[in-house]
DNA sequence: GATGAATGAGGGTTCATTCAT
DNA sequence: AATGAATGAACCCTCATTCAT
């Protein structure tokens, strides 16, 4: 039979390997490392029985970076959804620093890119080499972003003469240091609140028009 | 036997322990993951029996995370000492970026701090455990940039009127960035030479002695 | 899975534990002691994978305890229905007798009785809980010469004017005697021969019906 | 060197080996497996170094039997100077019922006995070895009881027409029956109080001189 | 297609014994 | 004689994977 790829359009995977996916994300979130998950612990918490795990994948690795690689998708899916809605390039980044801020599942999502992307082992290597697939573009925050950036230059808001990649670069940075402050609160004494402005006047300061203005 | 804590001076390790230590680091460099590390490859890497790391060590756990703690402990020690030679803010910015863009284990240290910090799983809270201790108090990041900061503000080049926890922040964050960047320059294409002046700009900007003055 | 417990009845034990169960019991008749079995040498006398064992049982104590407390459920079942097939007490008696002269294997089970009960180590304390379940009940020696003597009271061989509990105890303290002397023939130069007649005579002077009208 | 045989004289033990035994009779009175005692345990307790064990034992099970029989030894030693200063048959019986009461170190000890006779296994058998040596001869409780009831017979208390091997079983065997309905309280609700009388009766009534007298 | 009982390789840990000091 | 750090064989137990039903 064919084999789970991780990479199937989000809206039709199968019944049961959807309910897969959903106990290895809630095993994941109940603190469980990526190489510890047991294959009995997903079956079980997905009501369905072992050998049938083996139906749809070749292996225990196969099964939890699929998993992963779906929340991403489904993750960056809505938030590309969501960025399209909003009107300006301040609501668009108000919004995904109230996801950080606030949503447990979600910003674990965002820790786990961080998270993955400073590995070597060979488990973040397969998902690595899972997200740079062709399928997988669409979702990537190299693009998720992107297209709000590139809308955002569109509008006026923020710099033409810099290359795309060098926004998202921009962007993307300020929003892991924002995303470390608010995981560490407890090391750093720095209230999310007072970090906002700064946020702001930092990204705008590098990409916003106004500096290519002042620059002039 | 009292066990090792992992918190020991750096150089009073008993030679045996230092080499289950360096084995263990070298396995991490082969690209091995925390958790399948294996303590037969440990020892036989070490040059020791099997029951010799239990003579020292609790489990396989602690060995790893003693293992990971002291290469903390000596490259936060070896950076702090590094950066009080240093005459200006700058040079010792530079020297840190250098740091970062060239040496492979030095990366691989400032990298594993993040993955770590980015992280919920049982081993994980071991290490923070650990680090979170009195005796590791003058290796964290927070002191060994703390100390330099200060010492930034009391030659005048940084701004007085901001909390060190802050200046703190706002360095660590901007590292991370370039961190990330170098690390993953498949991934966004830019060039960490064009990066360097924008993270100094970004630096002083924030916290710069000339943006207090600015300001006021 | 359930896991066994011990006390399922002993016609319905799952074809590989009672495998198991005649593994184990072959160990002791080798001489093994209960501590010193071997996981690998039960499941491969058995025939069955080592995995295979800890499908049902949670650890290698309880697979010992369990073949124990089996082979006393089998042993104490038939001597009891063998027990109720006799006429008289003296039959039963001479039967009890017998078995315990000749009988390898049952001579084997009594003095294990013996053996736990003069234990006080982890091992005996956990068979002794299983065997104080209910379910044990019908199997207890107490209950399977109570039964006996019960009916020899009933048949006005046996004084009617003492507690069946002292009739048991009566009864079971000279079969030790005996059994001790069966086994230490080395020890004790005593011919079982002689014995017999000192046994019954013994026995019926304590609470045999003659003796209670003697009294009168 | 030379080993400890664990026959020596009791009163010329080195004190290191002494040490020892009191370390493993300490251990059995917490619960401890012979097979399951270990070497660092006895050591510890003993407060000697652990390769000092092995410069009087030869193995742990050495170690562990040899106290064993010391205890034996010590116990029997000091139970038969006892015997000898009573002046009765029947004060020397009621001493060692006494004893098997309310002593737990001595009622351990007999139970001990009764425990090992009643096993097949390999450290069985080592004890075994040890105490039909001829050295140990004295302390045999054949012997030992063997001495009480030859003056008995002596003194007119005790048939004379009897061989004094079956005497010392008839004696045994009514008191193993008393320590095990002592000891196992719980299982057979005796009261040995009331036991008592019928131990005494059961005894004359096969070995009493006056039971000799009425046969004629 | 779905199942879960059976498997056995693999790895963590213990602990008796040795031997250099 | 005394020590205790070092050793590695031994053994329990886990768990990914298979396959007969």
């Amino acid at each position: 039979m064919y084999k789970i790829t991780g990479l199937e359009d989000i809206h039709q995977v199968p019944a049961k390997v959807r309910q897969m996916y959903m106990a290895v994300l809630q095993l994941f979130e109940q603190g469980e490392e990526a190489g510890s998950i047991r294959v009995s612990a997903i079956t079980e918490m997905a009501g369905i029985g072992k050998g049938t795990a083996y139906e749809y994948f070749d292996s225990k690795e196969e099964m939890v970076a699929c998993a992963l690689v779906y929340q991403m998708q489904c993750i960056f899916d809505w938030l590309g959804n969501m960025l399209e809605e909003k009107g300006s390039f301040r609501e668009q980044l108000d919004f995904i620093l109230d996801e950080m801020e606030v949503q447990e599942e979600r910003r674990c999502c965002f820790l786990r890119c961080v998270h993955i992307m400073t590995d070597y082992s060979e488990f973040s290597r397969m998902i690595q080499e899972k997200i740079t697939r062709e399928e997988f573009k669409p979702y990537l925050p190299t693009n998720v972003f992107g297209r709000m950036l590139r809308r955002g230059v569109e509008r006026g808001e923020l710099r033409n003469d810099l290359p795309l990649d060098y926004l998202v670069y921009c962007l993307f940075s300020h929003l892991v240091s924002y995303l470390l402050a608010v995981t560490t609160k407890d090391c750093f004494e720095v209230n999310p609140a007072k970090l906002r402005p700064l946020i702001y006047r930092g990204i705008l300061n590098e990409i916003g028009a106004d500096s290519q203005r002042q620059g002039e």
